[in-house]
DNA sequence: GCCAACGTTGGC
DNA sequence: GCCAACGTTGGC
């Protein structure tokens, strides 16, 4: 299968890119997300080795911010069991689990953010589904055509005027 | 901090 | 199965 890209959303407060960089070989899972469309994406899409982009919301502005690779593909989100967790689920079991994640490796950093209202002018990515009124998923799939302009613009800092 | 958008819950 | 109430996300 060809691979894809996907943008991924996180409040860099909860967990950032600063959080990424720490975590052993700059890889973690993605815990916590409890919607189902993102989690059809984890667990039904997503394949090892294809691309991602760091998004950090509730910032401002929110950018893009770093691109990371899928280095394992869905399986059960160990939060669901754990009762301390906020993200435990009493209607899940271990026999049909609920929700799951997959691991993510820091692939590099940008050379600038790429922010969301620079996202919006630039000619072809004003479709991309983050750049929409609204659209608070925090998993979505991302154009091949769209990843390239984004690591085009991402890979120098902005010309100064 | 506000609030529009939108997903989920639960009574009927 | 409808839909009002409610909760959350996330840009601004």
């Amino acid at each position: 299968m060809a691979k894809r890209f996907w943008l991924m959303k996180s409040d860099p407060e909860t967990y950032g890119l600063r959080h990424l960089k720490k975590e052993k070989g700059q890889t973690t899972y993605w815990d916590g997300v409890r919607n189902y469309q993102a989690r059809n994406f984890m667990r039904d899409d997503m394949r090892v080795g294809d691309g991602v982009l760091f998004y950090h919301s509730q910032q401002d502005p929110p950018a893009v911010v770093a691109t990371c690779k899928i280095t394992r593909a869905g399986y059960p989100d160990p939060s669901q069991f754990d009762k301390r967790s906020k993200y435990f689920d009493p209607k899940s079991s271990k026999e049909s689990p609920r929700w799951y994640v997959v691991d993510l490796t820091l692939d590099r950093e940008l050379a600038r953010p790429l922010g969301l209202p620079e996202i919006k002018e630039t000619p072809g990515l004003e479709d991309m589904m983050v750049a929409r009124k609204g659209s608070r998923l925090s998993i979505q799939p991302v154009t091949a055509e769209e990843w390239k302009i984004v690591l085009a613009l991402g890979r120098r800092k902005r010309k100064s005027s």
